[in-house]
DNA sequence: AGCCTCTTGTGAACTGATGCACAAGGTGTC
DNA sequence: GACACCTTGTGCATCAGTTCACAAGAGGCT
């Protein structure tokens, strides 16, 4: 209805999921998809899309459903796809080499334009493509290379300092993988990604239904 | 108070995160920790530190705080952390091999033991000591090895075939970091990480703070 | 045209999680 | 022993998100 009312985190937070499943609908070809459909390719159900896309504006068709390429093109339009937004990924251990080189970063329109690290062997070394930096060059980094987002991928212990120099520098959205805790001011948006954490919360539940099945 | 009803979901989440708080305190060493301060040290605030402690039971004095040590042996043992949970990681590209040499997974109780590829070229060999096999060996693998959790991170196109392999082979807690929707039998828990979907939530909140900015 | 079928959009109930505020219950001091 | 001071544990209000259920509207068939 509004066709840009404040949208709900839970809902943002789907919307990437939405444009993913409308991949499997072929460009340039006129196809309808209902919301039920849509729920099968996000993994999610069919009131939660109908919820969701009403966030946006309506652009269904009663008794139809939505046409795939003009709903990918609203989608699109309210993530801000268009925008191309240049990452640098802080810390060029495994998970950093990884990061860098993830294709899935570029094609979306998250290209990785440098890295830095402390490693003083690796300081000034391509690696697959991507140049690599003292920690110390981060603030010229931003700048020069207009960096948007910083991905943290150091030990937890350089962490909150890697931070720092990212938020000095500008930069208002990070994404850790540093098991730890990062402050910084209310308007940098900070997502945390800790895998020994998810690992953990699966083993929970691999604990519970243990103990379940003991009875 | 209740020394295990059902623990939220929302609070399972967390009891990581407070474990690794908790961590800042010696082993051996008699210490307090009140709510305030295992808030910060886990990035929440005390009234939820509270409310989720509360669940495993009332392991606080008042006035005082918490035992550090008696507190992490709690959140451990309801986490169930004492035990060993094998990971077999599937899919050797450049974020498995990573995900394969992280040390956060084997201290944490989650070696990696083994890996699968279908790469004729790398089947066989060894990468950082996990041995790395052909898709088909899976069952096998599961079985001989009592892997607990799957981890994906194959192409998308490959995952769900993966995942299927995966369930067949009696795994029922599964961590995906392939762009696309998994389904499952309901008793298999399936975590599912996307890189760029994360990335695209930090885009949709520059891309909108960039529009605020405008007017 | 009228009717039947289909799917959207949304009000409303419900569920789960969060945060407040405070009584309950400890510790240490005088 | 009484009092002052802490910090927990929790009842309650609030909020965000989910799900249901159905009226409103669009297309197609006879």
């Amino acid at each position: 209805m509004a066709p840009l009312g404040r949208i709900p985190e839970a809902t943002v937070a789907r919307l990437p999921l939405y444009l993913r499943g409308l991949d499997a609908f072929p460009v340039g070809v006129t196809a309808t998809v209902s919301s039920d459909e849509l729920a099968d390719l996000a993994g999610v159900n069919a009131a939660k899309v109908r919820k969701d896309l009403s966030h946006l504006g309506t652009y269904g068709t009663r008794g139809v459903g939505y046409d795939a390429a003009f709903l990918r093109f609203q989608i699109s339009q309210a993530l801000g796809v268009a925008n191309v937004w240049p990452v640098v990924v802080c810390g060029m251990g495994n998970l950093g080499r990884a990061l860098a080189n993830h294709t899935g970063f570029t094609d979306r329109g998250f290209p990785v334009v440098a890295a830095t690290d402390s490693d003083p062997d690796k300081i000034g070394t391509v690696v697959d493509g991507v140049p690599v930096h003292a920690p110390g060059e981060l603030g010229d980094i931003v700048r020069r290379l207009g960096v948007a987002i910083g991905v943290i991928s150091t030990p937890a212990e350089a962490a909150q300092g890697t931070a720092d120099a990212l938020v000095a520098a500008g930069v208002t959205s990070i994404m850790s993988f540093a098991p730890t805790v990062l402050s910084a001011p209310d308007e940098v948006e900070i997502r945390s990604v800790d895998l020994a954490t998810e690992l953990q919360i699966l083993g929970f539940h691999l604990h519970r239904d243990r103990i379940a099945g003991d009875s």
